[in-house]
DNA sequence: ATGAGGTGTATGGTCTGACCATACCCTGAT
DNA sequence: ATCAGGGTATGGTCAGACCATACACCTCAT
């Protein structure tokens, strides 16, 4: 049997996609959802807290007899989508995540190399990496890269919406550093993008980062 | 006083930064958590179900005598406002969630060019916009036409990103149209991306994005 | 001394039942 | 017709309990 907490979310979201809800619709309340799905109200507080750090429903004390939380967003498939990123479960394709990765890394490549920022940072990451004792230690290098090149943009926001897809990336780069014996080819990309921001050259930096995306995760 | 399942996330959140917790670090079990913080247990599951959701820590069952819950991310600024943008409390400041959505957009542009797709969505958000009755329906068009824009691209994890800026844009939004009396300049930009979109010109869509977004959002 | 295997124990996950302050609804008095 | 006030269901919080699990430790045979 699946975790009670899941369960309580699989069915407000299939409630959220079949009754057709809109913004500003109400769900049942607490005390009602936790009968019709046979949980206790614990759990049911758990699922809503998670969908409420999603933003995906609102809740206000009182509200009289009438019901629940209240939607805030729009329902569908990216809003399904969305809370199986941040639990983890998944619902993006392999392709979605790395076209998501691309368009960030490209984003901020241009924005680094025209700022010239974060080379130290990059550079450091990229030691790291040298000096990596096994695979583990290199794929934390390889992610502080990575996330030092968005940083250098200076948009925590991007920043923090990468960060979010690290556990995807994360599982996605275990996988690339297995299938590839040697990981020279790697740090060369890397190097390069390096030397292009440094160099501020914008359109080297975007090519770099593409090229190296599409040899780090071949089609 | 501040609700208890604020006051266990900003107390968590404030350990994390203060204590130099790094990834993989664990914090104290619920039940010790709970007694530090005089609250009780179920505040503080609702709290770390919230961090869990957002991918900041993750628990497991067991785990014997010792502690809680496993830091799962980088701690620092990136990772606190993520989690107060989901919590709509907002740490990000106007000009990086524009600079985001311009991001995103830009690329979607793109892409959605290269597939002539989603014009039909498109059309549909300006007509709504046009017949708008007020203000509140004019912003529910805007947010559609954006909406399509980026779904057109294909990639259901970016449209899922601009889906969770939702709350942000939509409050810079409504600032937008009160303080354009005149809303013909805003829907002259969406025509433009349309019919750049429909002639698979991608150049031209990034310069129509671009141009609309300083337009709505001037420095 | 060393390894395998069993046991103890604290953990996260869940449930029950209760209390509080709040906000809505309805009634009744004006 | 309007307004004041109580009734009531709500979300927020708490206390205490039980379960299955996974680690740490100890025992015992080798």
């Amino acid at each position: 049997m699946a975790k009670a907490f899941e369960q309580v979310l699989a069915r407000i979201e299939e409630a959220i996609a079949t009754e057709g809800l809109k913004v500003g619709d109400r769900l049942p309340g607490e005390r009602q959802l936790a009968e019709q799905l046979s949980v206790s109200r614990a759990s049911v507080r758990e699922a809503l807290r998670a969908l409420s750090t999603l933003g995906v429903v609102s809740s206000q004390v009182g509200r009289g007899p009438d019901a629940g939380a209240v939607l805030t967003s729009r329902p569908g498939a990216a809003l399904a989508g969305l809370v199986r990123l941040n639990l983890g479960l998944d619902a993006f394709s392999m392709r979605e995540v790395i076209g998501a990765r691309l368009m960030i890394e490209q984003w901020a490549a241009v924005q680094a190399a025209h700022l010239k920022s974060g080379t130290a940072e990059m550079a450091r990451a990229i030691d790291a990496m040298d000096r990596a004792a096994g695979p583990e230690e290199f794929v934390a290098g390889d992610i502080a890269f990575h996330l030092a090149l968005v940083a250098a943009a200076g948009n925590r926001l991007t920043t923090a919406v990468l960060e979010a897809l690290r556990a995807s990336v994360h599982r996605y780069a275990i996988a690339a550093v297995v299938r590839l014996g040697d990981t020279s080819g790697l740090q060369e990309g890397h190097r390069l993008i390096l030397r292009a921001v440094e160099d501020g050259d914008a359109g080297g930096a975007v090519t770099a980062v593409t090229a190296h995306l599409a040899y780090a995760y071949p089609e």
